[in-house]
DNA sequence: CTCGCCCACTCGTCTAGATACCTAAAGGAG
DNA sequence: CTCCTTTAGGTATCTAGACGAGTGGGCGAG
């Protein structure tokens, strides 16, 4: 095994009350910061860390374990500790939902992608009635029964979003939202044929940590928080028509907001 | 030692493919989850867990780890491993720069934790001409040089939020938003009597993990992402006066926003 | 030349300690 | 009663080594 370059990572500081494991953890952080080490290259394997800084092999995983909670790498068995690739993000507007934007035949998720060069695609769709959660039944103004809409958009072959959409059964069953597939313009579009005038929408963003089956689902690495939206519509009287609770991976996203100042 | 009651953790599974760590991380994360540890409750300690699952202490600390990653649990030195309470979240409504809540003395954020209840304090104020970033000076026209009005703001002694305001020189040199208290109303209000009446906001919302100076700033536990929301205000004329860049700690908040549906 | 096997390198998991330091409570000195 | 020391029980860090398992290149058999 060749010795790292000199120069590449520095020498520890024994004197510092600084864990061992941390320095070696910053002097990564910092290299890759700097560039040294680009995206998607690989880094120094641990025997060669061990070697570089005369340290003990869970020292060293210990450092890299914390930059991979950073979610700055990533391990591939077998073959080395990679700098992890920044994925391009999609930008959501607030006027994504806008009348004039649902004209086309297409959904708003595939035109946009389409747009931007990327491959759209959406997958694990479900259409079923259940019995929804507290919290989606208060939304929905104490629903007992709700038609669920759940599906998974992907951005060349990755999954960036999950969503699911509530409408209370006696608007959805037997109407074309029961189907797969709802046709051009989307659920908002058929709310309104079907005589619910939509009015505005309320949304509630938070942002927190994945749990285990939504890690599974979007494939997300370590150390990408989520973005969790819920989004509830509101037909010209005042009822909420539909709930959608949508959680994103948070590296993929950037949504934006028009405030109006009076 | 006294060992741990039974049925409060199960058995490991030799013949899953599934790590020892993982499965032990998997029953204290689900015994959370069902309440059986509550909100602050000390967990079994490192020597329990290694006397009940017959594992050695670097396995037990292996599942520990994943936890804290998770944000579930956190540990304290010589005290042991407690389960993290969820702290209260702040909720911003997207009126909240409405020319109508800008009329008492006190500035927005004080207002709105005291009619919850909670004790606010805004502290590490900062107001100093500096060289903006290239983003920063790109939305706000290519400016040269900028105010920015930096501040910390804190709910019960725990820092929420940080926050800094950028503003071209030319409108608010020798004014009061150049002061450190820029009086009733706070910025926005300074900026329409100065003749910039504001028009409208655009907020851009990303969440991520924080950097190692955010967590510092913001006392984040490990696990909690931030909320990074970026927010132009735009007078009547189109020129945007004004960006303010804020951190927020992800567990303390919720973002509402209204949506026009046409 | 191609296929299949072996081997070197890599990360993943686990063991069994050692040392250091922190916290809280008990008990003694003043 | 107050303050300090001791001590027991915690976590934090580190070492040294073992075995498992995925990857990919080299090499020999066919």
């Amino acid at each position: 095994m060749s010795p790292l370059p000199s120069g590449l990572l520095g020498d520890l500081d024994p004197t510092s009350d600084r864990a061992v494991f941390r320095q070696i953890a910053d002097q990564l952080r910092e290299a890759i910061d700097r560039g040294r080490f680009r995206e998607g290259e690989k880094l120094p394997s641990e025997a060669e860390l061990v070697d570089h800084f005369g340290v003990s092999r869970m020292t060293v995983r210990n450092a890299f374990s914390i930059l991979q909670g950073e979610g700055l790498v990533h391990a591939e068995h077998g073959k080395g500790v990679f700098v992890r690739p920044r994925p391009p993000v999609r930008r959501l507007a607030s006027d994504r939902f806008a009348r004039r934007h649902r004209e086309q035949g297409k959904s708003a998720f595939i035109v946009e992608a389409d747009a931007a060069g990327s491959h759209p695609q959406v997958d694990s769709l479900e259409v079923k009635e259940e019995k929804p959660s507290q919290d989606i039944s208060a939304r929905l103004g104490s629903v007992r029964r709700v038609l669920a809409r759940r599906r998974r958009y992907l951005l060349d072959g990755r999954p960036v979003e999950f969503a699911t959409s509530y409408l209370p059964l006696d608007i959805a069953r037997g109407t074309p939202i029961a189907e797969p597939n709802p046709g051009p313009g989307g659920i908002y579009a058929r709310l309104e044929e079907l005589g619910h005038r939509l009015d505005h929408f309320e949304e509630e963003i938070r942002a927190r940590m994945p749990s285990p089956a939504e890690v599974k689902t979007l494939r997300l690495a370590p150390g990408v928080p989520v973005i969790h939206l819920i989004r509830t519509a509101y037909d010209t009287e005042g009822r909420p028509v539909e709930v959608c609770d949508t959680v994103m991976a948070a590296d993929a996203y950037v949504l934006s907001y028009h405030l109006p100042a009076n």
